[in-house]
DNA sequence: TGTACATCAGTGAACGCGCGTTCACTGATGTAC
DNA sequence: TGTACATCAGTGAACGCGCGTTCACTGATGTAC
């Protein structure tokens, strides 16, 4: 055998990072084949050899994305005193705002995802679902109140999308943030 | 002097139109000029007797997309005893979620537009804000609480794209609408 | 009222370009002896 | 331990295609006489 199995595995969990990244950060149809494999310091053609096509890519790179971002969320509400201030303080923030490429995928991508019939609007849907399963769970919510987990995600997803498309003016977003952390928090309440 | 102005404008206006839903409905990148010329009936070359360039035409269609969308969301709530309820029944909806091509700019490409640095991004940018504006002064809310404006527009754009990401599961999709419809009212009360 | 003319919205071929995908190949590696 | 071999991840030229934009043109129209 040539290359061990692990290798194969490592460098396909690098264009699953890299696509991941760059997906959040500019968009999946700005995003070429192969400038993301030039990303993940490889050449165009070996794509195939991970993966079916660049829809597969996007569904798979995007679930994983959100795993990644709802278990980050997940670890700051742990071990706070108060779970729901913990979520909200660290989802609708300027940071998170400033670095789409390491934050949710349903605000940077849920509009685009939605749209045709494709693995990615499966795959988007089905992560829609886990992170509020994962969001109630986090805030220890009693079964009669999971629908607050919803509430609470549709207020700071919008929360961030509103931010953004307005981060052109930095004080009005900024002040968007800051009137959305204050308000959101009362609909898990 | 050959054909009317009149004439002009309205080619200029039909294109506008057609432009604001096909980019709602497929997203910017997805609708290219040629595609969006032959929907207006005419061919791709005549574009540029109209718009500098597609960048241009962007900012403007989503510019007015908006301005009509939110014009409509004020007529609903005018004669309403209830103007919130009005709102939010009209924005979290089946058919808004449904019919993305006559709805919300905000909703669609809001993630999408903050990419970059385009005219079109400078535009979403004074739209969000223009809703804003409009949604504070359609719900009467005194000057102390314009800020429940804001809370309120980003809880619907949340709930809308949550709906539209979560679509494929449509019993699913239906709860987040109908959820938020009940919860995002509290925001402006 | 009828004719010659100037205007310019709209046409459609052509431009350079980058897309997603294919494919013949290469060369580093683990295995067999 | 050293050599021959099989494997297949990764290379890079090439494919057909549609993109945004340009440009020489055409032909319906309003105006001038």
């Amino acid at each position: 055998m040539p290359l061990s199995k692990e290798h194969k595995a490592q460098t396909r969990e690098r264009i699953l990072k890299e696509a991941g990244a760059l997906f959040r950060r500019d968009g999946v149809e700005a995003v070429s084949v192969p400038a993301l494999m030039k990303q993940a310091g490889l050449t165009h053609g070996g794509f195939y050899a991970h993966f079916a096509s660049k829809d597969a890519l996007v569904a798979e790179a995007l679930a994983e994305a959100q795993e990644r971002s709802s278990e980050f969320l997940q670890g700051v509400a742990r071990h706070a005193k108060d779970p729901v201030a913990a979520v909200v303080d660290t989802y609708v923030s300027a940071v998170h705002r400033d670095r789409p490429e390491g934050g949710c995928a349903v605000a940077t991508l849920g509009s685009e995802a939605a749209r045709g019939e494709t693995e990615t609007k499966r795959s988007m849907g089905r992560e829609v679902r886990r992170t509020v399963e994962r969001l109630a769970e986090t805030l220890k919510l009693p079964e009669s109140r999971h629908d607050d987990a919803i509430a609470l995600f549709a207020g700071m997803v919008g929360a961030l999308v509103l931010a953004r498309a307005s981060a052109g003016d930095a004080a009005f977003s900024d002040h968007v943030l800051e009137v959305c952390r204050d308000r959101m928090k009362s609909l898990a309440r």
